[in-house]
DNA sequence: TCTTGACCTGGAGTCGGCTCCAAGTTATAC
DNA sequence: GTATAACTTGGAGCCGACTCCAGGTCAAGA
């Protein structure tokens, strides 16, 4: 099946995963918390030990979260990125394709915010008409923290 | 009450900004009240008055929002963002460009998404080979599927 | 005169997403 | 046999960005 039952008892700890994924062990933990991860297999110990493919998901997460998605909003591509014969579920296929409409959607307004940026570098002055984008202003972009 | 008062010349209200802005009032006192927007005029009962150069601001922190800059990052840009001759802040200028080269590498992000998807969809399965990000370089993984 | 509505202020509360901590367990190293 | 290190848990705290509220002013209308 996969990579990690060919090699039993190994896999990651929760200190190498955070190394590997750039997710440190806290937020490891508080994704498993919240249900965003699946349960961790644990070692006799009770330790958490991590396959490629639980790897992969935290990866996964991180590139969503780039896009500006929140967690709340990734679980169903979680969900898909394991097993997953998409052609399965319509829903989760409709799903999907009405995120990548909107992502395109996104693409397109930062597309505008750079040309306004190129616009504004030439002219030498951010004047008035700045960029006028679609609509929609609610829109939820990473919002980041620092320290 | 002078004719300035009543003349529709004088401005907008804070109601009719939020119409107009698609920023609630509070959000706009909010605003204000961390000086991210410098303090409003006001008429005789102390009621802000804001005008069309106002609105644009307002319009520009919401843009720049859009593409996941904090409040505090925008500041400098709100400070010069009427007249001001870019050139002659070199910083700022730089500071510009670098926040356009960021917006570029999160259209790279979205990017990666849509295809992810798009793989995803054509597929109805993918194994690893998400999407691997700039910044960090953790190495490429062969990325083989079993199966 | 009384009510309504738009506004004001300062401050408290909320929410998402972490981040930190204390107290406990287990494994290995000296 | 004790120190160290890597983990466990539950829960508290923090930050950014709002969002809501109580209590007050003022102007116009029935």
């Amino acid at each position: 099946m996969s990579l990690a039952d060919k090699n039993p008892v190994s896999g990651y700890s929760i200190k190498e995963t955070a190394e590997r994924t750039g997710i440190t062990e806290d937020t490891i933990r508080y994704y498993e918390k919240i249900g965003l991860l699946p349960r961790a297999q644990r070692k006799g110990n009770s330790h958490r030990i991590y396959s490629e493919q639980d790897l992969e998901m935290m990866k996964l997460i991180t590139c969503l979260k780039k896009t500006g998605m929140s967690l709340d909003d990734m679980r169903p591509f979680l969900n898909l990125s394991l097993d997953s014969d998409l052609s399965q579920y319509p829903e989760l296929h409709e799903m999907i394709l009405t995120h990548k409409q909107k992502i395109l959607e996104q693409i397109a307004s930062l597309q505008q915010v750079v040309d306004f940026i190129d616009n504004k570098v030439e002219q030498g002055s951010l004047g008035p008409q700045a960029c006028e984008l679609t609509g929609d202003t609610r829109r939820r972009m990473p919002a980041r923290s620092k320290r």
